[in-house]
DNA sequence: GTCTATACCTTGATAGAC
DNA sequence: GTCTATCAAGGTATAGAC
């Protein structure tokens, strides 16, 4: 009902997208008030006038791109939960769900989300917090079933942290096409951070 | 040599260093672009060309500010190596620096440290760069001690991104006077991140 | 060492032609 | 839907009096 979905069967980026993309890859490498919409513009062969006409201003496109980036990380993790039925398997599954999000193709989203929020107004600011409260209650609550089972620490809340630090530090540090792949990397995080589910897994690495 | 050291013991702040402090306390609620230099003249009661009696550009504050907190952490963290002999006890006591290095005092300094470095020109980037790498290393040996003995995953740059990652989310989360102090915190996450070396400690906290 | 005043530039956003 | 032209505001930095 959105589209009349005209011959081309391609999902190709509607014009809207494409300005999301180029400005969060702006927003990535230079920060949000450091990027001029005259840049954004030029990126994608506009005049910055032009801009204003799909984004109310540049708030506005901060804040799409930031909601747009919690919505697929949220619904790919949830995905991985719902998935395994087996309690490491999940978690395992998760964390890999979002360093995929984090230094896959979303790469530019992800990091304007993680370190871009103070440039949000106070209001911006409680609409996206609300959505990034849902996904960390996502690991709250697999969290807590392996709390309850004792096989991590009790204190449901700072293992989150910890572990939600472990990985989005790696946007910091992590090169694609590295020794490390994604999924290896996920696997090495979840024995180091729990080596007492890691056992229970089909194929344990060795940690020495 | 550097001042004829008047009639005054107590180590005041001098303007520099009040300056230092302003802009950092203002960098970090901000950000260094949202941050304006007749705020930070306004905040210290001058106005903006007075600031720049003292410092040849914005920039150069946001350099010092860097350089700063980064000797500061380092000079912290190596005197807690040189203090400790055993192993398990001094990576426990330098987590304990980077913490209270990262959530005292000096958090003004090391959140501006840890998320504006990206308003750096790539020449004032590579001088903090080299600092940080320096820091870096410190962790490096020690962990790669802890890996000769096989008390912890033998890839040690892993481990170290890890490591960091964790303890430097927490300045995102952490409020002080909260219900977990500084030490508990650093013992914690120390028992989490470490579980083969936390059995050798004296009062080693139970997980579950 | 700090102030006032200001030069000069870039910014986000708007208006209206096409 | 994009362009040109423009505005008002606010930015960094400088000059020179005090």
């Amino acid at each position: 009902m959105k589209k009349p979905a005209a011959d081309d069967q391609v999902p190709a980026l509607s014009r809207k997208e494409e300005i999301l993309a180029a400005a969060a890859s702006l927003f990535r490498q230079q920060g949000f008030e450091r990027t001029s919409v005259r840049e954004i513009a030029q990126a994608l062969g506009m005049t910055s006038g032009s801009l204003f006409y799909h984004f109310a201003s540049k708030e506005d496109l901060l804040v799409m791109i930031m909601e747009e980036g919690l919505r697929a990380i949220t619904r790919s993790v949830q995905q991985a939960r719902d998935s395994e039925a087996q309690l490491p398997q999940r978690l395992l599954a998760m964390m890999r769900r979002h360093l995929a999000a984090l230094l896959g193709p979303r790469l530019d989203a992800m990091s304007v989300l993680l370190y871009e929020w103070r440039s949000l107004s106070p209001a911006a600011q409680a609409k996206v917090l609300a959505l990034r409260d849902a996904y960390e209650d996502l690991w709250t609550q697999s969290l807590q079933q392996a709390a309850d089972q004792g096989c991590i620490d009790a204190d449901v809340a700072l293992v989150r942290q910890t572990l939600l630090g472990a990985l989005n530090w790696s946007a910091q540090w992590y090169k694609p096409g590295g020794r490390l792949d994604i999924d290896t990397l996920a696997q090495r995080m979840f024995v180091m951070l729990f080596p007492r589910m890691a056992v229970s897994l089909p194929q344990s690495l060795a940690v020495a």
